[in-house]
DNA sequence: ATAAAGTCTATACTTAGAATAGAGTCAAGA
DNA sequence: TCTTGACTCTATTCTAAGTATAGACTTTAT
């Protein structure tokens, strides 16, 4: 199948495929004698495998990580799940950042409303200190 | 006060303050005859606003905004909290996007332990689907 | 006088793509 | 057979918010 018919099936589109491929995420594949991409059911599988990672945030240096873990089938998967664990750490450490941020931007906003003038405003007022 | 000392004043490294200043968001100082930057109170305040504004990740264009409707002390402050109000939705959505994420990425982690194989692995098996 | 520390501009790098220009290719209809 | 539209190709530029570097210049301290 050419890049067009990948892209609807995978959901990835085209230019990021492309991109995916120039990172050396994605496998190059074969060309057409017109110098286009052709894929294969293997290579939708590894950008499926992509995109789900990159749908769960895990960043293409970690995804290249465990691509290389998979080449290894043999291999101990520890550090697949130290990846993940990792990976949950980062999530929950911008959640309560957030969360944080949340109260502090709440609370600024009760700090003013919107009949007065800019002058007098409570939001700019607090965030000039 | 010279750029170093504004840095160490404001909390800002010396090359953001350059950013900023390129951008657009902070004012440019008067130069010494070396071509130094030469920094006032005004130029610190004007720092301090923009850094507060970033550790609430208001984004630069929005400050610029903020920055705009300050320069205009009599017009209403309504478009400045409508600016807050936004943005705090947008942090909402965002917690709601982690925290989601944060579901499926722990009952990945449940899938597997570390005395597995890759070929074995459950957290690289729930990945390729 | 010299050395260290500070400052200057300009440029490149980061993430994860999105967008564009200009050229080449392919299939269907007239 | 010609043309038109859809598809693909590479290369380049852009995004946000900085960070890092090189090479030159200035100031400060010894």
């Amino acid at each position: 199948m050419k890049i067009g018919e990948l892209s609807k099936r995978s959901g990835c589109s085209i230019q990021t495929i492309r991109f995916y491929e120039r990172k050396g995420l994605l496998s190059k594949p074969k060309r057409t004698q017109a110098n286009y991409r052709s894929y294969d059911k293997t290579l939708l599988d590894e950008l499926i495998f992509i995109k789900q990672c990159r749908s769960l945030d895990i960043s293409m240096k970690e995804i290249e990580t465990l691509i290389h873990n998979k080449n290894n089938p043999e291999q101990s998967c520890s550090s697949v799940n130290k990846l993940i664990d990792e990976h949950i750490c980062q999530v929950n450490k911008k959640i309560k950042e957030l969360s944080s941020l949340k109260l502090t931007l709440e609370q600024m906003a009760q700090s003013c409303d919107a009949n007065k003038t800019i002058k007098e405003c409570g939001i700019l007022n607090e965030l000039s200190h």
